[in-house]
DNA sequence: TATCTATTTTGATAAATATCAAAATAAAAT
DNA sequence: ATTTTATTTTGATATTTATCAAAATAGATA
């Protein structure tokens, strides 16, 4: 089941008349009219409601002599709410997920009340640091290399090293005006 | 879990926003910055969001040093969603169904294609015959004895049988000028 | 075929609510 | 104490949607 799909499917049953009329049809299969009645309701909205539980396959009709009777599949609720929950998003979802949970373990790690414990030796691991020190600059702003010092030193003494990998790591670029921002386009 | 609550908890379910939440709490927990940096939405909303499931138990908060922490709380997710369409509803509701199904049974036993097959020997099943064919009379007016034989005719040859039980049950009274509908007040 | 009746569709309306910006709280660090 | 930062509350807005009346459709009986 898709994650469309599982919002559609909660959304069905987050609607009173419509779990009232899954409880009726839990007891019994009915039709239109009779369900009508016995919610208090006008036929089109009972209607209404059956086509969207139709939609997500949460009932069924069959015809009878007189009337459209209407019956519960129960199959789609045998499920646990935590099972749908527990479902994996899209693929790139997850990885998002994994790569975030992982940053933030990095980040955990290395800065602590604001300061940076020390430089990361693995290069995977000090550009996470490296983008997070990035938010400290303005987008666009260009900065003298006193500036870049100062605002580098309040997170580690070796600013010097920072600096330097800003560069190496093209997140910073520099010419004879100062240093500024690379941002990637989102 | 009463169904006032049920229906709270899907209502919760169903929300693409805080089923985000949910599934990024089944993996770990989570303050509100890094949800609403994750979900890309603002504080607030997830603010919002948070306690929306935390009024329905399905999230809890703890402090650490810097942030509040959410976890999700298992246990409301865990029963299926058949459980809960199927838990009973008020006592007088169920009630109610039981009397309605009876009923119906009983018409379909009685009447087909708009035609009494026989009169009901039991005087609960004739009851339910009789209150179904009073709809065929409206509520105020007042009719002829001629009129009520034409109208109960088209149920049954025994028109007189019927005219006089529907006064014996207090459904109908008569006096110098004819028959009208008795009706209880709802 | 014509007529009745059950059901669905359409159009309109009112209620619920997800979202954000801005302001208010709360909590911690300096 | 003051400042910073995370969280919540408030107020406003736009979207969604449940509901009904009326019209259209479909299905069955006569």
């Amino acid at each position: 089941m898709t994650e469309a799909e599982t919002l559609l499917l909660f959304k069905c049953l987050a609607d009173k008349s419509r779990l009232q009329i899954l409880k009726s049809l839990a007891v019994e299969d009915m039709y239109v009219e009779r369900l009508a009645e016995r919610l208090d309701l006008t036929a089109p909205t009972i209607s209404f409601h059956l086509k969207k539980l139709a939609d997500v396959g949460a009932v069924r009709s069959y015809k009878t002599q007189y009337y459209t009777m209407y019956a519960l599949c129960d199959e789609v609720f045998k499920p646990s709410m935590l099972d749908l929950i527990r479902e994996k998003s899209s693929e790139a979802d997850l990885q998002a997920q994994r790569d975030e949970a992982y940053r933030q373990k990095v980040l955990q790690a290395f800065i602590q009340h604001g300061k940076l414990k020390s430089i990361p030796a693995q290069k995977k691991k000090e550009r996470i640091i490296l983008e997070e020190l990035l938010k400290s600059f303005e987008p666009g702003r260009v900065y003298t290399e006193r500036e870049v010092n100062i605002i580098l030193a309040d997170y580690h003494d070796d600013f010097c090293t920072l600096r330097r990998d800003m560069i190496g790591e093209h997140l910073m670029a520099r010419d004879k005006n100062g240093y500024w921002r690379i941002d990637q386009q989102a």
